[in-house]
DNA sequence: CATTTCGTTGACTAAAAGTCAATGACTTAT
DNA sequence: ATAAGTCATTGACTTTTAGTCAACGAAATG
């Protein structure tokens, strides 16, 4: 990787990371594409060497903590599903904390947003959890902690749309509430009754 | 009233109609305010007389189907707490459906949009179904089907978070499944789930 | 050293949201 | 009946900011 790559990367990273900051604090609307590129020092036709549109910055943005949940479950193999899904839980919630309410509430935005170009749809997170759930579920079934006719796909979507419930609630109550507190008393408890009917042996 | 005053509400009333069409069949993003003026027959200012911004109208066009819940579950007064949320389940999903998957994206990103006017609080539906939920628990706290010191606060929050849940996963989805076939069978179950530990008696 | 590549620049364009002074049909007062 | 006043309506205009693009020049290539 030479010289001129190595700076394009660094580039990006610094307005990844000023975007980060500024919309943290003050909200997606309150600033523009310029306010981004002063700060990061760059200009402002720079901005859209790496992004296509204003808010397919805030799904970089959020992929960042939300990838490494991915590498966790991935790590726990071994572990029976009940805990993965547990983790997954706990992690997300963590992420959506750690994210703050300006970028979780821009992130749901963005992912309703229809002018969200198809090339884009990678860059939405909401496919990755999809496949990721569908992966731990059926690799349940596979070795026989749930029943063979587990309906993997619905439970897939009651869980995230659990996740993701919990998350626009929060963003809608202006953050009235601890996401972690209520996750980790709540959401286990209820996963655990979605499993039920399905748990084998 | 006078001929002034009936014709005022009758374009309002030219516009949400036209907006719900155009925006049902369209999406919000792909149409503009003077595509709705156009059609209904009115100027662009016109608009501005009755919505602050574009988007207030969407809140407007969701108000009308769901408001009628409220009425619904007020008649079901002496009907046992299960049944009234039941029957909430099923009609907001019924609500999601009527409505179609642009206005339900729009009206989600729009409860979540900062710049949504604090006058345009009480436009929020999200505000009534809060309300009206705790009302449903406070009641039956009340006349003993809930022990006394169930979280009804808390549990207002998981019971709406999971009906936001399921609508906006629909919508991130793009409308993959049957938003009231999924309510019927899997809704009713967590919630008896979720009431169980605080019913009385 | 000449040539090509490509990340960067910032003035410019486009599009549509939102404004507002003027209009005239309808209402009210005398 | 007429004048005075009100207010829903109009559409040309302003504002805002996202997004474009031709030109630049430093680094890579041969």
């Amino acid at each position: 990787m030479n010289k001129r790559q190595l700076s394009a990367i660094e580039t990006k990273r610094k307005l990844i990371s000023t975007a980060f900051e500024l919309i943290k604090e003050k909200g997606f609307d309150s600033i523009n594409v310029e306010d981004i590129t002063r700060k990061a020092g760059v200009a402002k036709g720079t901005f859209y060497t790496y992004f296509k549109r204003k808010e397919d910055i805030v799904l970089e943005i959020s992929r960042m903590p939300f990838s490494e949940i991915a590498d966790e479950i991935e790590n726990m193999k071994d572990m029976e599903i009940s805990q993965k899904l547990s983790h997954y839980f706990h992690r997300f919630m963590e992420c959506v904390e750690t994210c703050g309410i300006h970028i979780c509430r821009q992130w749901t935005r963005d992912v309703l947003d229809p002018n969200n170009t198809p090339d884009n749809k990678d860059g939405q997170k909401w496919i990755y959890d999809v496949e990721m759930l569908k992966g731990i579920l059926n690799n349940a079934v596979s070795n026989g902690e749930l029943i063979q006719n587990t309906p993997v796909e619905l439970l897939t979507y009651i869980i995230i749309s659990e996740l993701y419930g919990m998350m626009v609630s929060w963003c809608m109550s202006d953050g009235k509430f601890e996401p972690l507190e209520w996750t980790d008393k709540f959401c286990d408890f209820q996963l655990k009754t979605v499993l039920k009917p399905y748990i084998g042996k």
